[in-house]
DNA sequence: CGAATGTCAGGGAGACTGACATTT
DNA sequence: CAAATGTCAGTCGCCCTGACATTC
């Protein structure tokens, strides 16, 4: 292994990581979506409703930029505000049941963006290389 | 496994790489540098004078901002442009001495970043986990 | 009162497009 | 002539900061 650059594990996750995200941005698009709006969709699913202020935590988005996510969201009826009753601060965003759908359909290209990604390796090696990768999260 | 989010490898990859990248920009920013500065001067360590079309392909970098990136690295003494004098609309980038040591140093915060990125990882594991990245560039 | 939540305006670096002069 | 190379101006979405009104 002669080159400097590709010993980097930063630059060789960096790198394959761009890769991947360009791809399912890509296939996004066509739905008028972003990778922010499918993560959201996703960890509304995984956590249920949630305050604004919970998603951009757990996401690592920014507050400022969840409010236009938000927002877009609503608008094409995948994703709801409604004002939290106890914390009347608080927004409990939820899906509706078309962001259900929506999300199921980008989970889609994803496996499939996955798929092409990950072609060099075998069955075996994705999962371990998924593992791994989930202990690093 | 019942989160949505975390089964994706794009997610995945996306997630730790830019965890990665931004820890190491931040050393960097030390020395005045960014990830697209020590990414040049590791290619050319690596595949020695290059013009800087080939430059560009090789790590993914518009032609448009290699200019202001190598105008930074000339002038900071760590790399040097010449014009190819077989094909004259060609410049022929090459590292200086103190691009060298730059880059040695560059690499320790790499290095560093590594360290931590993959502290939940055995150094078997680690190993595992940087050949099959190096499969997937 | 201080702290938290959501919102908005704006700046800074990254990725990209379109155009251009020079050279082959 | 067409194509390649480097350069420049400008756009767009991402990331962050600072400020603000509302609510606890």
């Amino acid at each position: 292994m002669n080159s400097v650059l590709r010993s980097l594990p930063v630059y060789l996750l960096s790198t394959v990581g761009k890769s991947g995200r360009n791809q399912l941005a890509q296939k996004l698009a066509a739905d008028d979506l972003t990778l922010r709006h499918m993560a959201v969709l996703a960890d509304l699913a995984d956590a249920g409703p949630s305050a604004q202020r919970e998603l951009c935590g757990r996401l690592s988005i920014d507050p400022s930029d969840m409010v236009q996510t938000l927002d877009d969201l609503e608008g094409a009826g995948l994703a709801r505000r409604e004002r939290d009753t106890a914390d009347r601060r608080r927004y409990r965003v939820s899906l509706t049941p078309a962001g259900r759908r929506m999300l199921t359909r980008t989970m889609r290209h994803a496996q499939a963006v996955a798929d092409e990604v990950l072609a060099p390796l075998s069955p075996a090696e994705r999962e371990t290389l998924v593992t791994l990768l989930q202990r690093l999260v």
